[in-house]
DNA sequence: ATTAACTTTCAATATTTATTGAAAGTTTAA
DNA sequence: TTAAACTTTCAATAAATATTGAAAGTTAAT
């Protein structure tokens, strides 16, 4: 295959696989851009290259260096702002978790915390509510457990894990 | 709290997480109805308690039957047709993984082979992106393993590896 | 075979989310 | 301090996605 078709390809797929997983496509498709590209690219090289304009860019790129996987380097005498992104796919899966934990598990058990002293009048119903949403705290408190392990963890953390599979 | 509230609370929250993880609301809000609800509801009780259409509640319905995490149940001498959700957990977030694995990273791992064979005028960029491909396929594989594994396992398979960490 | 009770479909519509591009803002070399 | 080179913002617009509801389809008791 041509390394121009099966780049393509690649940030294709890439930014299906992001929207499916909350992550808009344009913002899936810098990320995977920055990561088969050798050397840092500009604000300009990204809008060339997808095809997006200069505010869909910056603020994509802006959510994610927010993210923190993607990072700004500057060049003496260049204005311009040179982008580049990890190579290390563990270290962005760490990035990522972290990011999800914080945005979208903390809520929920949040939630799921404060409705946990329901009262009714009705028992069958009360009690089954009780029941169904500790169960679900406590599931969620253990897999936020795994996560933050894993988004804290050092680099041998996950390849252990998973050798003990 | 008072148990409505709490209900609609939780509905609200579990609707909220769900598009953020590609589950549409409606869908993600009857999950939540029949997860707290002890005995199985119809379409009508669904359609009347969320506010919905018949048509939205049908196809989500359809669609939680396909994920395989609501079943229907006939009663005889009735009509209607009666769904419900498992109340375990564990259970659930096996089906869950298990559908997502062969929706997603099936289809991002067959692209990630397909490309693999990458050949380029450019040796630079051709070497920078099979490392980062390959790189990428060894790792979602390794997770899809373990997503597999998780999503085949006995019940205390992921207790199990809890307890480890 | 009929029909009432239900389920499914799907084109129209509404809602949500992403994208554009022009204008405003900022930075830095001279 | 100026002004060219760049970045950011955001209201308007487009695109994608979800929802409705009425009509068509199906089923099962009589």
């Amino acid at each position: 295959m041509e390394y121009i078709e099966a780049k393509n390809k690649f940030i294709q797929a890439w930014g299906t696989l992001g929207s499916s997983w909350g992550i808009n496509k344009a913002m899936a498709q810098i990320h995977a851009l920055l990561l088969i590209s050798p050397n840092p690219l500009t604000t300009e090289e990204i809008m060339e290259e997808l095809k997006i304009s200069r505010g869909n860019a910056n603020m994509n790129i802006r959510a994610l260096i927010d993210w923190g996987i993607v990072e700004k380097e500057h060049r003496i005498g260049e204005r311009k702002e040179f982008f580049s992104t990890g190579k290390d796919i563990l270290e962005l899966a760490r990035q990522v978790s972290k990011e999800r934990r914080k945005r979208e598990i903390d809520p929920i058990l949040k939630v799921l915390e404060q409705i946990q002293d329901v009262s009714g009048e009705n028992e069958k119903l009360s009690k089954e509510f009780k029941n169904v949403t500790g169960d679900l705290r406590n599931f969620t408190q253990k897999v936020d457990g795994v996560i933050e392990k894993f988004s804290k963890s050092d680099k041998n953390w996950f390849y252990k894990l998973l050798m003990k599979l």
